[in-house]
DNA sequence: CTTGAAAATAGGAACGTTCCTATTGGCTGG
DNA sequence: CCAGCCAATAGGAACGTTCCTATTTTCAAG
């Protein structure tokens, strides 16, 4: 029954402390290069797998990344999640992942098991309307990024699409299709995307001399929830629809067909969808790797003003 | 400057043992219940946070189950995700993700990962060939169930669809359709599922009375890279396709439109996809309670053989 | 009252690290 | 030849829990 390998067992098979253990495996310069070679020999012999919890709890850094989001089942999310996740490990950081299911409860619980769990930092797309779920992170110290969405107050660095330039390319896409009745399916929640991309598709309106209506207007769940029951509760004719995402848009396209849509996110992008729609979309790479980057820099030096990057968004067309 | 609350502060502030507390905490009968009150309410007043690090040292627990899966992006795996995260977290359980593209190396890589965070139990659906990852956890005591994919030997808790059948029931399909020469785009890397898929579809020839043609079978990666390529060597003719999940087929079909395909894993379930293609699905839900359920019992009581689940698969038609 | 056991609480070690503060040995300079 | 210093190592406390083993209190029975 061979006991499990700790720095102990390898000092006394060196014949060494075990501080000597503990820094030669970080490599510090204060143990001579002989008995650091030893250690680390010993160390693989012994198979030897350094307690992250123990390393966590002593040294308070749990080496340790919380995402926070609302659909992992939405392809975009997922895409993110994988470029995070590569990213931070180059790095020498753990992600976990935590969906809320977009609901504001849920992010609430998702900010507590990060602190519970000593995240260094959080990278989160937020579905709450207020700043709760930030304020409990910034009590714990935790240094956070907003992904996607934001807030009024730049309190936190954030990374987001250009989600107003966005909506104005969609609506402006379908007005050049001769639509003049064009329905738009936005997200509930007080989203700021969903807020953006409206003001978007409103400036459309306005440039070529149309009135908002509001009886055009439909919320749904960003979920994909009741797509089809707002369909339904529509009224007034429309000759067009641009769709707060690509989700909600081909959930309307399997109950109106035949009319011109224009969805958001391209996630044909990610996932190879054999279907043709316009959307709008952004280097999702990019956005990934400014993500890690900002995140990294504050985990080094929390004093640094908050930056806010916007990402430039362009009009796919339906053809690719 | 309130430091932060912990056990101590709460016992001295009750004036009572810090081992009073801990006990209070967990609700243990062995504390009075007055006391017990007086520490929850100092707890709360506190805003005391169990440490579930200092917690999981010391108990060993950690709380927290591993999911490896090759592809966080796949839609199914998205979903699998998800509602094995809220299963898991209806007990008490977080969950960490850990994608391996689908590359053995990273699922070594990632097995390392959940026996450093003393992972409470894993559930891997693995892209080995070997038990090598496997060994790892079993030499750590860590519980593991198989999902999705499987080994010839049954040594540890399994849950699979039944996918032979559903190659039988992909191909059949076509062959009604009157195609007689099926082309079949199955998964690289010595996966099981693709194994009995495949065997499936030679099945449903030979019932049929016809041979299969190595010609008429494509290896690319289960991730999707390479589809179009591998169709291009193609240099026999074929008349239909039978693809080892949606994800390729959907890829081949922008491609080779105008033929019949059969796909599986019906992501469209999960993804509202406005594309309308057969497909061999299983109950996803039930998938993931039984998975959870079995991951527990294990966990509960390491003695218990290992059982084997298959579930049962049917076609899902174009329409829907 | 005293006794004994059960109920309730206390005290300290331990989990595997890292951090802080010694201690040792060897070497240089005057 | 010794003060002084630097490089290398050692020792022990600490992180916040839980676990094991005492100790105290309570209370019914004799």
């Amino acid at each position: 029954m061979p006991q499990r390998a700790t720095i102990k067992t390898i000092a006394k098979a060196v014949g060494v402390a075990v501080n000597t253990v503990s820094l030669a495996l970080q490599d510090s310069s204060l143990v001579a290069s002989g008995t650091k070679q030893r250690v680390l020999e010993e160390a693989a012999r012994q198979g030897y797998q350094r307690d992250v919890l123990a390393q966590a709890l002593r040294s308070g850094r749990s080496h340790t990344i919380a995402l926070v989001f609302g659909d992992v089942a939405n392809p975009l999310f997922a895409m993110k999640i994988k470029l995070l996740s590569q990213a931070f490990r180059m790095h020498d950081y753990q992600v976990f992942i935590l969906d809320t299911d977009e609901n504001p409860q849920q992010e609430l619980a998702a900010m507590r098991v990060a602190t519970q769990r000593k995240a260094d930092g959080v990278v989160v797309c937020p579905c709450q309307q207020g700043r709760e779920a930030l304020e409990l992170l910034h009590r714990a110290q935790i240094p956070c990024l907003l992904l996607g969405r934001e807030f009024d107050t730049l309190a936190e660095d954030t990374v987001v699409w250009d989600d107003r330039e966005g909506g104005r390319l969609a609506t402006r896409h379908l007005l050049g299709l001769g639509c003049r009745r064009i329905l738009h399916l936005t997200a509930r929640g007080d989203i700021s995307s969903a807020r953006q991309r409206r003001l978007g598709y409103e400036d459309a309106l306005g440039e070529a001399g149309l009135a908002v209506e509001e009886g055009l207007i439909r919320e749904v769940s960003p979920l994909g929830e009741g797509v089809t029951e707002a369909l339904q509760a529509v009224t007034t004719p429309f000759d067009g629809v641009f769709a707060f995402n690509d989700l909600l848009a081909w959930q309307a396209m399997s109950r109106v067909p035949d009319l011109p849509f224009v969805g958001f996110d391209h996630i044909r992008a990610q996932i190879c969808v054999p279907v043709s729609m316009p959307s709008i979309a952004a280097d999702v790479r990019a956005e990934a790797a400014l993500a890690v980057e900002l995140l990294l820099a504050r985990m080094a030096d929390s004093q640094r003003p908050p930056e806010r990057h916007v990402l430039p968004v362009r009009l796919v067309e339906a053809g690719k």
